[in-house]
DNA sequence: CTTTGTGAAGCTCTTCACAGCT
DNA sequence: AGCTGTGAAGAGCTTCACAAAG
């Protein structure tokens, strides 16, 4: 159905324009550590990989700063993102599957500095859950409806083995998740969340395929539509 | 920065779709596993978060398979995609940055059932490349170039600290890589190749405005995307 | 009847181009 | 001059809907 309403609902960013939001902020909370105080969209458009229309079009999506025709105020600029994003709360994540990859996560120490608290970790191997040495608490995998719930925990990072990610996927669900950033290969179902995948493996085959393309692209001629 | 070069014409596949048909691929094979022989576009699509109407768009683009009417045999359409999208190739693959992402990575084992050879790996650090106990080689980070060409590697897995990030990557181009995943914060200029991030901190703030604008749109759900 | 394959319609995002500001 | 902000045009992807096959 069509928005009948049309109050004071601002109007609907494309979700590839808040992907590219997101790094244009990052990009900009480095660069206000540096002495740079202004930037064009085309700058911004180099260092993120995309146009300056692009970038100028995304801000426009928020609303646009109000200083038509200076170049960007990086400090404004990240802070109208923010803003407008949602950015400014802090919210809590867990690790789900405390493996080589989920550990090393769990000791990532930056997080804090960008505004999310890893507040939990779960792994079904109690010994694990005893012996890893963190300030973290940790919790056996049996518990994660229970603490994800307890803690209003909203994002999980999942690197649990293959075959148990669909079901801690949905241990997660029912403790209210909002987001999984998924590094196991399995294919999550759940279509009431939101799941960003980073397997490695599809990755490396995506890339393959993608500068495959290319390279035939560039050869040139393609011939007829059997094979 | 278009090309303005229009010489043969070619039926250009949208990369969204090659996504979506790594992703399908990697489906069938693990389905091919298990007794399904044939399979629907709408179980694919269930499956892999998509519409029936898309996966057989996306297998059109591959020319289709040549049995209209009949449900997908899975063997032949995994056949079909690693033929048109290469994925019948071995590749080569090396990690930079052995650390504990990097290091886990190493010592991941499914990479070589999957069609891609770990055959290196760079550490700045010249004790990590002699403790570290692996059958793969490690060397030190000066020789990337040199290794990257001598070896024909194609893929890479970027795990350094985020300010060596844009040094590193610029050592494997011009060893002539031709993808590289990378798994640090930093925003590599790089238009000459593929590049692919899974940036844990980058993905969560993605998905807390996703859900965050999804909350304030207070449209009925549609849903069902996820990269 | 069910399911694929695919032009064509429909829709969303990108690019253009220019008004208006500095 | 250079730059942003933004409707409008354009391109590209998704969805539709139906012919052909099983």
């Amino acid at each position: 159905m069509d928005a009948v309403n049309y109050s004071h609902v601002m109007k609907k960013i494309p979700e590839i324009a808040i992907m590219r939001l997101s790094k244009m902020y990052q990009f900009l909370l480095r660069l206000s550590e540096s002495k740079e105080s202004h930037i064009s969209s085309s700058e911004i458009g180099d260092y993120i990989g995309t146009s300056a229309n692009t970038v100028r079009k995304d801000v426009s999506y928020l609303g646009g700063t109000q200083t038509t025709g200076a170049r960007y105020e990086v400090t404004r600029l990240a802070a109208l993102i923010a803003e407008k994003l949602a950015f400014t709360a802090r919210r809590k994540a867990c690790v789900v599957g405390l493996g080589k990859i989920g550990s090393a996560i769990l000791f990532y120490d930056r997080f804090e500095k960008q505004g999310f608290d890893l507040v939990a970790g779960f792994d079904s191997n109690i010994n694990k859950v005893e012996t890893l040495k963190t300030k973290i608490p940790l919790y056996p995998s049996h518990m994660i409806e229970e603490i994800v719930k307890r803690d209003a925990i909203e994002l999980a990072v999942l690197c649990v083995p293959v075959d148990s990610a669909q079901g801690c996927a949905e241990r997660l669900m029912r403790g209210g998740i909002k987001g999984i950033v998924n590094y196991t290969s399995a294919i999550l179902k759940t279509n009431l969340i939101h799941v960003s995948n980073v397997d490695i493996t599809g990755e490396f085959r995506a890339l393959s395929a993608l500068f495959e393309i290319d390279r035939q692209g560039t050869q040139g001629g393609n011939d007829g539509k059997s094979l």
